[in-house]
RNA sequence: GCCCGGAUGGUGGAACUGGUAGACACGCAGGACUUAAAAUCCUGUUCCCGUUGAGGGAGUGCGGGUUCGAUUCCCGCUCCGGGCACCA
């Protein structure tokens, strides 16, 4: 007998592409059903074993879906734009589209082997020009947006200008970067030059003048969430805080949008606490504080208004605009020398040490309008000018920090909240008492927020106000490989949009940065400048392309929209979007403001782009280590045993990763390298040629395993055509589901994968006899054999619908086992169920099954076998009795379902009372579970 | 520091809304087949005591609690993983 899944499955991948199974068609009687995967960048290691674990797992959930009687909508495309193409650029002049293209062709190969049911007449390509022109369609559309607080929604910039015509801005009431306020009267007096730059303080895409992390190494500004601990999280460079004219996406004008769509998708509540704190909704007031001596005000945001009594000193963020105007002579050293030291200080030293307390004093005096007391102010760099209003009101009765820095300098403390009632409770948990605060005193905090506010509101020095930690989203980069802007700008800088798309990137032959520090565009000098304009050097960022690409799939080849009307209202959203918890912030909140966006301008027929979200855990790597004497003994290099270490007391070493295809068992507390192994190590590494090798008695190098990161600098990447070469598609698909739950992280591990092989085995065995003779007939399954098949169904069923896959797989193992253990020989009643996990397993038979009737029927998907608990009859079952609480015996009652256990005990309950031999039963617990519980 | 998760055999992991803990698989041990090995198949496998056969005891990170009954619920810890981090 003799399992050949390679074979088998040769012969169904072309059979899918002959009679194009998986075309999926726009109009269909069918209801829908959208599953989509996060596509991936192409990049040029390829796809490792822990990529398509998420692709897996939605493959299976597509196939459930179509079986079910749903028209099911499962594309697949290439995130394409990004930054590893452009590096390769310049490293080996090879143009990033042509790399690119290469990297996608073979990752479609790859793709290929896994046995996934993907439309591909419907793939995307974000880096392709016919895609990409309807990216920057949409940018144009930002640009031509902004957004009206009073009706909520995006509103067209045109009509904004117009109310600008007839009325000034007094009555806007929009989401903008600056007020200032104008008549009708002034604008039709501004310049072209100054309409457009106050037209970019309202409009959805905009250009500011901003702080943005800017990245030397890379010559680029990167977004927020690209930035780890003030490096960069591509390459690990330093990354700066740097004044630059920036295109931003105004995404903070959806902020409660964003927050109160939470409510509405099924994402897991850890991925929402995410977004809701990214979001940073919080509630207060701002105020203003008069300068002693000086015009101007100091605006701050506060979220507990009710301790302006406390306030003994202000702190303002160095970079703030008031810094250097109230700063006196006197203090004017101390003040520059302060403001020397913290630009000085890189995002990074600012994290790293959070503790030590610096600032210096301005010799300016604010007033505290409730009580008209002098106030110093102060500037110190733990307030952030990217918050609120990068200045506050310090209250170090209250505040942590503020009180640190009061300790510090000695400044005045004064408590105004008596929090003795409330054990335990922080300031931030708004509980207390007010104390020494004038008319508040005595109230509550709560109560005291409402009445600071309505007062504040009354002497007209500020009002209520809620603030977002959302910033708005950088939108620019320095690079080559993005969507060119659709942008140009005359010659006074004024900017017009480009309406001939796609604005196609020009070719060059250097990728770099020019020498004064422009983007790489500016080498295309024709293309920047045709004498009359000249045009945005800056390219869109990766997350640009994303951030639409699933309504894409819903119409691809529209050459005159970027999705059809009709297409969008039958396809609507996407049903269930599977991928990893990494872009819980960035790409997913993107993208979720761009639909909102979308949907005000009626594109889009849904407020939420996805209905329910599954993150998939990463898959990790073993690296194995060899331990290397970081000093060399005579001349040599000398690689230690691990069981040989304690020979070598205080003598410090090196860990040295090696290939996990040279170590035995690599994973486990033993792995090492025998003779042989150390040979290959020898021919990778001949820098080693010549290397002692210390084993132990046994010959064998112990090596050290850790659990980490698959990479190829690691040397522990198990690419998944050499897996599928040795044990199936459909075995690698299994086993990738059989590792654990989906949502977890785990290592990836070849050794269990035998066990689903033999499964495999097995379940193909149910088909042929040892004499490789065909046992399948037409037959009607026997009673024990329908009981298997609905259990199965009803399992799998459960399973499925929890994404839990591990235990699906291992549902399919014990229908087989008993299968096989009463020999059935009949039917193979899993057929219908098996190709879910493996696509190929309906196994190639005797002429194709019948010519196809019966596969056919399969892979057309229209017969997902419904569970039938009549089929699940038993006969009897016993129930352990409970008296008082101690198992006492075992009762035997006749049950026929589930549902009707309950009235089968209280028949049982006379042999029960005769049992308990004439002891008078106080109560009789029945729990419709197993256990029947007296108590006498 | 704050916010989420999690802890079950030698290993990965099951256990529905509280009801026979350890499904399924790996590994290991023994056996069958074989001249032999590999492959395959069968049996056993939570731990401890006992063992011819039984049988008994303990047991889901630790300490308490609720309950006839807790891996599951509550309180207090320990450890591990992930995310955020001077957010006023």
């Amino acid at each position: 007998m003799d399992y050949q899944p390679g074979e088998i499955e040769e012969i169904w991948r072309k059979y899918w592409v002959e009679n194009e199974v998986y075309k999926t068609l726009n109009d269909s009687s069918k209801p829908k059903y959208y599953v989509l995967d996060m596509f991936p960048y192409p990049s040029g290691a390829g796809l490792h074993v822990g990529h398509p674990l998420g692709y897996i797992a939605s493959d299976i959930f597509a196939r459930y879906k179509r079986l079910q009687g749903y028209n099911v909508l499962h594309p697949m495309g290439y995130d394409a734009f990004g930054l590893p193409a452009e590096q390769y650029a310049i490293q080996t002049g090879v143009h990033p589209s042509v790399s690119t293209n290469q990297n996608i062709n073979f990752y479609r190969k790859q793709l290929d082997n896994l046995g996934f049911s993907f439309d591909w007449d419907r793939t995307v390509n974000t880096s392709d020009p016919k895609y990409y022109k309807w990216t920057q369609a949409i940018f144009l559309k930002l640009f031509g947006h902004y957004y009206n607080n009073s009706t909520n929604k995006a509103e067209s910039i045109d009509d904004l200008i117009l109310v600008f015509q007839n009325e000034g801005n007094i009555n806007v009431h929009a989401a903008n970067t600056q007020d200032t306020v104008f008549s009708a009267n002034e604008w039709m007096n501004f310049s072209p030059a100054q309409k457009d730059e106050i037209l970019m303080n309202y409009r959805l895409a905009y250009r500011k003048v901003g702080f943005v992390n800017w990245c030397e190494e890379l010559g680029t500004v990167l977004a927020n969430d690209e930035v780890k601990d003030g490096l960069s999280e591509r390459g690990g460079y330093p990354v700066v805080k740097k004044p630059m004219r920036q295109w931003a996406l105004r995404i903070t004008a959806y902020a409660e949008r964003l927050l109160q769509g939470l409510d509405s998708v099924d994402f897991s509540e850890a991925l929402k606490t995410q977004q809701r704190n990214w979001i940073g909704k919080s509630e207060g007031a701002k105020i203003f504080f008069k300068l002693k001596d000086d015009e101007d005000v100091i605006e701050v945001f506060t979220t507990r208004p009710d301790t302006v009594f406390g306030v003994t000193f202000m702190v303002l963020a160095p970079e703030h605009e008031l810094v250097s105007q109230i700063t006196t002579t006197e203090q004017k050293e101390d003040v520059e020398s302060y403001l020397a030291y913290s630009g000085s200080r890189s995002e990074r030293d600012r994290m790293a040490d959070v503790k030590s307390v610096t600032g210096a004093f301005t010799g300016a005096y604010a007033i505290n309008p409730f009580n008209g007391e002098s106030i110093p102010v102060w500037i110190a760099d733990y307030v952030l000018i990217g918050y609120g209003t990068g200045a506050i009101m310090a209250v170090p009765g209250g505040d942590e920090r503020d009180e640190r820095f009061a300790r510090h300098f000695g400044i005045d403390i004064i408590q105004v909240v008596d929090q003795s009632a409330y054990k335990g409770a922080s300031i931030s948990d708004k509980v207390g008492e007010m104390i020494n605060s004038d008319f508040l005193n005595g109230m509550v905090v709560t109560e005291a927020i409402k009445m600071a506010i309505s007062k504040i509101e009354a002497l007209k020095i500020g009002q209520g106000k809620v603030n977002y930690r959302l910033r708005d989203a950088n939108f620019s980069r320095q690079r080559y490989w993005g969507e060119p802007f659709p942008i140009k700008y005359d010659k006074d800088g004024v900017s017009f949009a480009e309406t001939d798309l796609p604005l196609e990137l020009p070719l060059l032959n250097n990728y770099k940065p020019t020498s004064d520090g422009k983007a790489p565009l500016a080498r295309a000098a024709d293309w920047c400048n045709d004498g009359l304009y000249t045009r945005e050097i800056d390219t869109m960022p990766g997350f640009a392309g994303s951030s639409w690409y699933f309504l894409r799939y819903m119409d691809p080849h529209n050459n005159s929209e970027p999705f059809s009307k009709e297409s969008v209202n039958y396809w609507k959203d996407v049903d269930l979007y599977v991928g990893g918890a990494e872009h819980a912030v960035g790409h997913l909140m993107y993208s979720r403001f761009w639909h909102k966006f979308m949907y005000d301008l009626g594109m889009v027929p849904t407020r939420e782009p996805y209905k329910k979200l599954v993150n998939q855990g990463m898959l990790q790597g073993v690296i194995e280590f060899l331990y290397l004497l970081k000093e060399k003994q005579g001349g040599k290099s000398v690689f230690v045993s691990a069981d040989e270490l304690n020979n070598y007391d205080g003598e410090e070493f090196a860990h040295i990763p090696v290939h996990i295809d040279y170590v035995t068992d690599y994973g486990t507390e033993n792995s090492y390298l025998n003779s042989e192994g150390i040979e290959q190590f020898k021919k990778w590494r001949p820098d080693y040629d010549n290397a002692l090798f210390i084993t132990n008695k046994n010959g064998q190098l112990i090596t050290k395993s850790e659990i980490g990161k698959i990479s190829k600098r690691y040397f522990n990447v198990v690419n998944p055509d050499d897996v599928i070469r040795e044990y199936g598609t459909d075995c690698f698909r299994m086993y990738e589901m059989f590792l654990g739950p989906l949502k977890d992280s785990k290592p990836w591990d070849t050794k269990g994968i035998v066990g689903v092989s033999k499964f495999l085995r097995k379940f193909w065995s149910l088909f042929y006899d040892q004499d490789k003779k065909w046992l399948l007939t037409d037959n009607n399954p026997s009673g024990e054999e329908l009981k298997i098949l609905h259990t199965a169904i009803k399992k799998v069923n459960q399973d499925i619908e929890n994404f839990s896959f591990n235990t699906c797989v291992a549902h399919f193992m014990v229908a087989t086992n008993e299968l096989k253990k009463i020999k059935c020989a009949k039917i193979n009643v899993l057929k219908p169920l098996i190709i879910l996990m493996a696509p190929f397993a309906p196994f190639i038979t005797e002429q194709l099954w019948h010519d196809m009737g019966e596969m056919g029927s399969v892979h057309n998907y229209s017969n997902y076998p419904e569970h039938d608990e009549k089929y699940l009859v038993e006969d009897t079952i016993d129930y352990p009795v409970c008296i008082n609480g101690k198992k006492r015996a075992i009762a035997t009652f006749e049950i026929n379902a589930t549902k009707q256990v309950i009235e089968e005990y209280a028949l049982g309950l006379e042999e029960i009372k005769k049992w308990i031999d004439g002891r008078p039963v106080r109560k009789v617990i029945i729990v419709p579970k197993r256990m029947v519980n007296i108590v006498i």
